[in-house]
DNA sequence: GTTGCTTATGTTATCGGTATCACCCCCGTC
DNA sequence: GACGGGGGTGATACCGATAACATAAGCAAC
């Protein structure tokens, strides 16, 4: 436990006895003004003349008094809150969209707070309530699946939503996203161009991720559209599907269907676990064996061979969704725009497909 | 923006009215009883008569109301919040240090403020300034380099504070951690038992990276107790060092001294890159040159040839450091503990090094 | 001098909960 | 029947800031 700097020195019982925090009346007092003043003071755009402001600025300096926004938020109704929620914060795409969020929000007196449901839907519910609690102004969501009890929460705070990553068929309100079908099914005509005939897709169990099983209905459909078989699908577990379990995949695949020539996977951690494992077994790769990633992560642009993958800008779906998001709390939101935002996708070609 | 159920259909002018969101008094005031009543219905432990509670519940459910823990905490003095402070959230190593914090703190009615500095020292401070501001009832850092306005100003909060990664000299509170230099060191004595003689390390530039910087440090130390040079050192910009540093430092290394037989990396993500880019350049790794990281990061655990590492467990770091802010909070702390707490380190023998 | 405006500051009420204490009722016990 | 105690509930006073309005001083214009 922290000790003010001069604890009181005849403490007799060993019970903590904490010197209160000082409150703006402390500094007021010591300033010799009102607290309103330094109120005023304290925040930017607040009129306090020159010298008034030094004093005010010197009282909370040597007091260490640091401004209590709970007590404030109460009174001007602005939290300064901004709730987003993502999947997973371990997993580098997310976790780019959470810095693209920050980034957004840096300077607006915005402050984030991020919560994630590690791929458990029910926990959305949960977590967006404790969020409610503390009455952000505004809230990023992942995906557009959502319990009816969270549309109703949403809809009775009255605050701005911005759905990512996906474009939901009934948006809450506003989103920044793309179709995670469509951008899998551009990588399957680009590989189809190229030559691949035999396709296999490596993902996991569907229920739990709406964007992997989007991405899988776009690999079917895709390959529906071209008049080639779809049915080499490997299924493993529970997202996240990481490093591992492709790997697992891929070796799953081809004792199933080894003439497989070219393995997608739902994204480039397992594609990544995929590349290597077939290295492992003294598999070529794309000679023997050709694979493709999602998502364009950091590992598969340096690995060798690099993933051909598909770039999504995770960190501007992040950054986007924020500056939406501040605009429509700022009232600065410019209504006739469209309430849906189309983030770009793109095919990166390299040398594992 | 999202509207309550039945918004005013008679809006005239375009602004938005809002309907107000529901207080603990409508609760009240639908279910019959006092504010006070409801209050204690919604908490825990409150004593409420059986028939009462439901009848709040169904009011509360059907206002969609949720609590406002703002205002609460104003009242009771505990805001619920715990901060925490990491280098980077795109770093898995920090990542799951703030998992481990978040699944610590699950269930115990404490919520994250989880903030980033970039490693950037100067941006703690004003970071730490901004979390204060919403009162958390105790704090997590990364290392132990903070400026002085910031340990006076945590020393004015009065809260407890935890130092994680690292074993400051001059600790503030508790300690969560380990000797970077120490675990630096021990894979160091561990290769030099394997029959390596050249050592090289990759790093980031000293200064705005301690646990960096401590690791040269063990790497220099331990090189020196062996009698062995330490000269081979290439620093590749500012942290965070990532992937693409690792490969171009592998390569200014061997054009500098080609004849290095083994090259140790800060951290996972930079010797994996020097393990692609030398294979890239078609290097057997370990046979030409060997290779080692630090952190025991997922993708070296999964890469081929698999990295040789040193694990930290980052998790446990995140999970032990809430647990022990939680029960410093609860003030169910054992003051006899050590307030210093080091975390198992262990050398990971694989097949890069 | 009076009016009117601007700048700087103070006063009061209030935000939405919770702590605290008071109160009532019902029951068992002596 | 008086008393004590516990369960259940309400009234009131805050918590620490800010909104809104009031006020005072200073200055320019007439």
């Amino acid at each position: 436990m922290v000790r003010p700097a001069k604890p009181k020195p005849d403490a007799v019982t060993p019970r903590i006895v904490d010197a209160q925090q000082p409150t703006m009346a402390d500094v007021a007092s010591r300033a010799g003004v009102s607290k309103m003043t330094v109120s005023r003071a304290l925040r930017n755009g607040g009129v306090v003349s020159r010298e008034t402001r030094d004093r005010i600025l010197k009282a909370t300096e040597e007091l260490g008094y640091v401004l209590d926004q709970s007590a404030g938020s109460l009174s001007s109704k602005r939290t300064g809150f901004v709730a987003a929620i993502v999947p997973s914060i371990n997993n580098s795409n997310f976790s780019d969209t959470a810095r693209g969020i920050t980034d957004a929000l840096e300077g607006t007196g915005l402050q984030l707070l991020l919560g994630y449901t590690d791929y458990a839907v029910e926990r959305e519910e949960g977590l967006i309530e404790s969020m409610l609690r503390r009455r952000p102004e505004g809230i990023i969501l992942t995906g557009g699946s959502h319990t009816a009890r969270t549309r109703k929460m949403l809809a009775t705070a009255g605050i701005p939503v911005i759905e990512t990553w996906d474009v939901p068929a009934k948006p809450i309100d506003q989103v920044v996203g793309f179709s995670n079908a469509d951008a899998m099914a551009a990588l399957v005509f680009k590989l189809a161009e190229k030559g691949y005939k035999r396709f296999g897709y490596v993902g996991g169990t569907t229920d739990r991720d709406d964007r992997g099983s989007q991405r899988r209905l776009g690999f079917q459909r895709a390959l529906g559209q071209l008049g080639l078989p779809a049915d080499r699908l490997v299924s493993f577990g529970v997202p996240p599907i990481s490093i591992e379990q492709g790997g697992q995949a891929v070796v799953s695949m081809l004792a199933r269907w080894p003439d497989t020539d070219v393995v997608i996977c739902v994204s480039d951690l397992s594609a990544f676990g995929a590349l290597m494992e077939c290295q492992r077994r003294g598999m070529r790769v794309p000679q023997d064996i050709a694979i493709a990633g999602f998502g364009n992560y950091e590992i598969g642009a340096w690995s060798y061979p690099r993933l051909t993958t598909v770039d999504v800008e995770c960190y501007e779906i992040g950054r986007r969704a924020a500056t939406r998001l501040r605009e429509a709390i700022q009232g600065t939101h410019d209504k006739s725009a469209a309430a849906i935002e189309l983030t770009r996708i793109r095919v990166i070609e390299r040398e594992s497909a």
